[in-house]
DNA sequence: GTTTGTGCAAATCATTTGCACCGCG
DNA sequence: CGCGGTGCAAATGATTTGCACAAAC
């Protein structure tokens, strides 16, 4: 696995995260933090599993879901619930807030940003009295028209 | 239970639909429909259980699960994803589109509606080649300035 | 009468947890 | 060393399902 700059900053902010919590930098830590800050794509648990089982070290279970607990509270991954009965998990680490569009053919996930969006939630949050911690917007449609669309493809 | 003339056209819409599947008109399904329709709040189907204890009749929590998927499918019933681990249900019949703020510390939900953000939303879907199908937007947040706001009310 | 619905208990399935052993610090 | 981390298997909790009996048409 190559590290790009990006990836060696990224590890750089969970090691940091871990030593300030007092938690220990383990092997099985890194290996799925590197995993994941190679890829922006966007990873069920299960999914991620699969692919460390090619390595030479396995991970179980248990360790991938206590490792991504982690990395959710120390805010470099963010879980995405997608109308799955299992979550999605996207490492958000130098990446601005976006919105997703689900293709409920193929799984394929895009990513949008629109401020106004954004602005008008805001508007809607404070105008009910709300002081607003998060939001989540999922656009569930169809990306037929593109030529690669596979069916059932989902981690 | 005493019937609106909403409920009961929400009732007939919803024997017409049985009627037209070829599913039968029994006792259960009446019960759990009309409590539902005769309330407009979010409901969990642990709670719609509860609150079916109290009948002479007693439907065990399978038939709930049946029933409400035969009304979520009839398009009577909308299912909600809040974050929790089980779902919530709204009755939808009669009643425009909306989106919800929740309140992470009580629970509180509140609708909203903003046709700015609907026509926002598609335009992102068709921007990237969507056919859009549906979508869900929540906001998170903390109702605290209410007076009313009770902690860990859920259900 | 048949066929569909219901209740019960057992099965699922993603995620969590208890516990004995292991390895970082 | 000593405590947190890991793996395994068992526990959890919402939802689903198989099956024998009951009710609708």
């Amino acid at each position: 696995m190559q590290e790009s700059e990006d990836t060696k900053q990224e590890m750089k902010a969970f090691e940091d995260y871990l030593r300030e919590k007092g938690l220990k930098i383990t092997n099985q830590r890194l290996l799925v933090a590197q995993k994941i800050f190679s890829s922006h794509n966007h990873f069920t648990a299960e999914g991620l599993l699969d692919e460390l089982k090619d390595n030479k070290d396995r991970i179980s279970k248990a360790t991938i879901y206590r490792i991504l607990a982690i990395m959710v509270e120390a805010g470099l991954l963010e879980e995405h619930d997608f109308g799955k009965d299992y979550k999605y998990y996207e490492h958000i680490i130098g990446h601005q807030h976006h919105d997703h569009i689900i293709c409920m053919q193929c799984g394929r996930i895009v990513e949008f940003v629109d401020n106004r969006i954004e602005e008008l939630q805001n508007k809607a949050a404070t105008d009910n009295g709300f002081l607003i911690t998060g939001h989540s917007l999922n656009i569930f449609g169809n990306c037929n028209r593109f030529p690669d669309c596979e069916f059932n493809k989902k981690k």
